[in-house]
RNA sequence: GUGGGGAUGCCGGAGUGGCCAAACGGGCUGGACUUAAGAUCCAGUGGCAUCUUUGCCUACGGGGGUUCGAAUCCUCCUCCCCACACCA
């Protein structure tokens, strides 16, 4: 028989958009039901079988749901911006923008001709500035929460795709898309979407969704939250540069004994010397003529000395006017200045003239410029006209006011003490930087630090010792792509730096490590060899001592990192660790010096891409009022037709595109040549469906409050951290913008498997073994091969083309048409009619789960009855033809219509079916008859008493008066498992439900 | 390494305590139809025995266990796939 499929499914398909049967009105009263395939990049080269496969999974549910009375939205799309359009269509030598229009045109042919029930009126493509405009929309209203921004980071580069790419579309250091081209690391300035403002949620979220919990553990992965402690941790600066002290005027009377100091030999001068001389050059120059001073003569004393912009220059008294002076006269730029006690004027009468002309000068307010840290020290005792000064000094010159208490004027006669370790303090600088661990418990044992080599303030710590060393050590990194870094051996190299734990105030060397991830946490671990693998690996390597701290394991051979009771661990000793985490983040927590924290693995997303083909930012670069965003009203920012495609961002070739006014002050100004990511159009498309030809609004909210969340999303595992996060992390912010009261886009979701080709492999154009639509809907008729691909597996696993076994369900399809065509159409047998009961539950339920393939063997059941009983009622028929249908829809139709009926079998009503039709299967239908005959058979004469074994919840059902009197025997009954049970021959054993075991005796 | 999923007949793939030598399909074998091929239809398809009935043996990656009873539950092992990969 031949079947002429493509005239079936022509006429079907134009009765069906004739009749508008599956577009959806936005006030109707039944229930909805949302289905979507992920919509498609529309490729110039069109689609395959694999792909229409994926659309049928969609297709299928979704014909289920209309013929089930839901009100069914079922929209397609097109993610038309991006790169591998703009690259295809630069290879094809045409412009992005016709390029794309041909091959969605091409799309929507090839898609119609699939007889999928697309409410086509709700299309959208994303190259449409009618829709990207709201992708613009977005990006304002991110700016204007700050949850858009501009950072110079270190970003994934593709030298292929010639732009920067997210963290989570690089895998194992190549682009996502060119497997051998690997990621560079660059610096740029790069916007970014504050997606870890919601990590948490995007987090917990999780919970609340029925998603595949492989994608789940996914996400959570990739989220990855952790609890554990922040540690505050003090890091001892590296100094580099040198440090010089210009001392004030010798006023004081030269006798008197203990008062006495050269100028420069202060105590305090003296103890910070001593303190930090073996770390930094500390110079206390004796000027000339000190009590006499002419401010020339210090000036060439005072520049024979070094001072550069690694120089901390400290000041006391008339020094400090010294200081200032120079630095407003010679602008030179130095570290830090630090004025102790400074002086305006001369306090002291009879002091000489000369000092009042040495403090004739103005106080140059720019040299704050050159300087990165201005302190000021003060007391509430000194000279009035000093106190006065150090004010004077701290309004121009800005900086930090230290009031110390009873000081007097810094020198030993007013200090009583020769120490100064708040002097001490700014001089070394040491920092405070947040360590985050999960093992607090072990925070006895830490022995060395570890900062990573990539960090930003990494120099800070690296003492001028050790500098060259760490400079070689960077060096030996910069030439190894991010690839290989994963790759590489733990290396590290001593910064010079010291920090202090603040658990036992013990000194741990800090050390610069290739393995240890910048932006994660603070970029700075604590290593604890004994008890964690890597630091173990670490700290064997460079001679580091491992400290146990945990008992159990054997801490010279590897690291013991189970649970197990504390040792040298001060207070805590013999705690368990467990109990020892909590314990220790609460002692510190006390202390101030660390909390409980919890840390995300998640990053920023970066949108920024350098590239045409994609939603321009909406953004104005102003020399003075920096990034200015574009007025809504001047929405949308259209890409320019005209631009050049070759090296670099081809947006920058138009510049009169490029250069605009400023919007705020109307200046000249730039637009912002990067666009956006193309996954920000897919990250809300599946909102703007409910309400897709609105130009007032992105959408109006009671349609989204309608229709979503979307209740079954099918598409492929491969977005698990890239399209299904972001959407997310959209549908939170538009919900936070109050336009919606959802937080999660996707009730359930789906992942259907790949349909590879006949050899197993991934179908590609380059490999040619690409199977067309159009050519098995020629050769089998698109409804066999959707029943084909149905039944092979279930949708959610990978399966084979076969051309040799589509014939089977070509056969199957040919059969219908030849049964429908001789059987009679009278009334059902009784096992037809509770087989047709059966099947009608069954495959409801399987439609429902995605078990296709399940439904397409019932399917086949019930036929094959029908067929061998030649007979069956209407009502049968029409039922089999609707349980086809969402797998078949045009051949059901067809049948349909030559069954009589005048109406769609698509839009028709979901069989119902009735319990009570179906037959029981014969459990247990009469085990006393079944013991009685099967004894019989087997009794002999001489059998004195039968024993009969059954299952433990049959027993209650055997009759043994019933069968002692019909075998006139006695008869002992025992259940199978009866402990007690008399069973010579082992009979239980042999018993089954329904079939009981017998021993005579 | 971590997390997830797997391993069933010639093949794809059901089955998740008993009705399982294992659904359904493909393939293969035989038969019907035909001059023949294709298509279609029927039957068979672990082994041995047997008159249909039926019995026994060997089988669901490998070992061990729980149970009256295991493809199914537990445990260890092997192998395969997928994802994340130095996240402290």
């Amino acid at each position: 028989m031949e079947i002429n499929f493509k005239g079936i499914e022509k006429k079907w398909q134009k009765r069906w958009a004739e009749a508008k049967i599956f577009e959806t009105g936005d006030d109707d009263p039944r229930e909805k039901f949302y289905v979507l395939e992920m919509f498609p990049y529309p490729s110039g080269s069109g689609l395959h079988m694999g792909h229409a496969w994926n659309y049928t999974i969609g297709d299928i549910l979704a014909r289920f749901k209309i013929m089930s009375g839901f009100n069914v939205i079922h929209p397609m799309g097109y993610d038309a911006l991006g790169l591998p359009a703009e690259n295809a269509a630069i290879e094809a030598g045409e412009h992005p923008e016709d390029y794309n229009k041909k091959s969605i045109a091409n799309y929507i042919k090839q898609q119609k001709a699939l007889g999928l029930s697309y409410d086509w009126s709700r299309m959208i493509s994303t190259d449409d500035p009618k829709f990207y405009r709201w992708d613009q929309w977005i990006f304002l209203k991110m700016f204007e929460k700050g949850l858009a921004y501009q950072k110079e980071s270190a970003v994934n580069w593709c030298p292929e795709c010639n732009t920067v790419l997210a963290n989570e579309q690089v895998h194992d250091g190549n682009c996502w898309r060119h497997e051998d081209s690997s990621v560079e690391v660059k610096h740029l300035k790069q916007w970014f979407f504050k997606i870890t403002d919601y990590a948490d949620e995007l987090y917990e979220g999780l919970n609340d969704i029925d998603w595949p919990e492989t994608t789940k553990t996914m996400q959570r992965n990739w989220i990855g939250k952790s609890y554990g402690t922040e540690i505050m941790l003090e890091v001892e600066g590296g100094e580099k540069g040198n440090v010089v002290i210009v001392h004030g005027s010798q006023f004081l009377n030269a006798n008197s004994d203990k008062g006495y100091f050269e100028p420069n030999e202060q105590p305090w001068m003296l103890w910070i010397k001593n303190k930090i001389e073996d770390r930094i050059k500390v110079d206390i120059p004796l000027m000339p003529n000190y009590n006499n001073p002419v401010y020339e003569d210090w000036k060439n004393e005072f520049e024979k000395l070094g001072v550069n912009e690694n120089t901390i220059l400290i000041g006391h008294s008339l020094g400090c006017a010294f200081l200032v002076r120079w630095l407003g006269e010679t602008k030179t730029k130095i570290k830090k200045l630090i004025l102790i006690a400074p002086a305006k004027k001369c306090v002291l009468k009879y002091y000489n003239e000369k000092a009042e002309v040495f403090y004739d000068f103005k106080i140059d307010k720019d040299i704050k410029k050159n300087i990165s840290e201005i302190i000021i020290f003060t007391t509430n005792n000194d000279y009035e006209e000093i106190m006065q000064g150090s004010k004077l000094y701290n309004e121009e010159l800005g900086g930090e006011l230290i009031e110390l208490k009873n000081h007097g004027h810094f020198i030993k006669k007013h200090m009583g003490t020769n120490e100064f370790p708040e002097l001490l303090d700014k001089i070394i600088g040491s920092q405070t930087w947040p360590i985050f661990t999960t093992r607090p418990d072990t925070l006895f044992g830490v022995t060395f630090m570890v900062v990573s080599a990539q960090h930003q303030k990494l120099m800070d710590l690296v003492k001028d010792s050790e500098r060259e060393k760490v400079e070689e050590f960077l060096k030996g990194l910069g030439s190894v792509s991010e690839k290989e870094l994963g790759d590489m051996e733990k290396k590290g190299v001593f910064s010079g730096s010291y920090a202090v734990n603040p658990i036992n105030g013990e000194r741990i060397p800090v050390y610069v490590g290739n393995f240890v991830v910048a932006d994660y946490g603070s970029g700075m671990v604590m290593g604890v060899p004994a008890h964690d693998k890597r630091d173990f690996e670490f700290a064997r390597k460079y001679g580091i001592d491992v400290k146990e701290v945990v008992k159990g394991g054997d801490i010279s051979k590897e690291a013991y990192v189970d649970s197990g009771d504390l040792v040298n661990s001060g207070d805590f000793n013999g705690m368990n660790n467990n109990e020892a985490k909590e314990r220790i983040t609460q002692h510190l927590e006390s202390k101030g010096l660390g909390k409980k924290v919890v840390n995300f693995k998640l990053r920023d997303w970066g949108i920024s891409r350098q590239r045409y083909w994609g939603t321009p930012i909406p953004i104005i670069h102003c020399k003075d009022c920096g990034a200015v965003p574009v007025p809504e009203d001047e929405f949308p920012v259209k890409l320019p037709r005209k631009v050049k495609f070759g090296d670099g961002n081809p947006l920058l070739t138009n510049e009169k595109w490029v250069n605009v006014k400023c919007p705020k002050c109307g200046k000249k100004a730039k637009r912002e040549t990067d666009t956006m990511d193309t996954f920000v159009n897919s990250s809300w498309y599946f909102l703007r469906f409910c309400d897709p030809n609105n130009d007032e609004s992105i959408f109006d909210s009671e349609k989204v409050k309608s229709w979503c969340p979307v209740d079954r999303y099918v598409g492929g595992q491969e977005h698990a951290c890239m399209h299904l996060i972001y959407s997310r992390f959209y549908v939170k912010f538009l919900r936070d913008l109050g336009m919606f009261d959802f937080g999660e886009p996707f009730a359930s979701l789906f992942h259907q498997g790949m349909l590879h080709a006949e050899d197993g492999s991934k179908m590609s154009k380059s490999k040619g073994n690409v199977v067309l639509p159009e050519s098995v809907s020629d050769k089998y008729g698109i409804d066999t091969a959707r029943f084909f691909l149905s039944s092979l597996a279930s949708p959610d696993k990978d399966i084979d083309w076969s051309e040799r076994g589509i014939i089977g369900s070509l056969r199957f399809v040919k059969r219908i048409f030849g049964v429908f065509d001789s059987v009679k159409i009278d009334k059902d047998s009784a096992k037809l009619e509770s087989k047709v009961n059966e099947v009608v539950r069954n495959v409801s339920k399987y439609y429902d789960e995605f078990l296709y393939r399940k439904a397409t063997i019932e399917i086949r059941e019930l036929f094959d009855l029908i067929a061998s009983e030649k007979e069956a009622s209407m009502d049968t028929l029409e039922k089999f033809l609707k349980l086809l249908s969402p797998i078949c829809p045009h051949i059901s139709e067809e049948l349909w219509e030559k069954l009589g009926n005048k109406v769609f079998v698509s839009d028709f009503s979901w069989p119902e079916f009735d319990e009570s039709k179906i037959e029981k299967k014969s459990e247990m239908m009469d085990l006393n008859g079944k013991i009685i005959e099967r004894v019989k058979g087997i009794l002999k004469k001489g059998t004195k008493k039968v024993y009969v074994y059954v299952m433990p919840f049959e027993r209650e059902g055997v009759d043994v008066g019933r069968i002692g009197a019909e075998i006139e025997r006695e008869v002992e009954v025992f259940t199978v498992n009866d402990s007690e049970k008399i069973d010579p021959k082992n009979m239980a054993k042999k018993a089954k439900p329904g079939m009981p075991s017998v021993y005579l005796e």
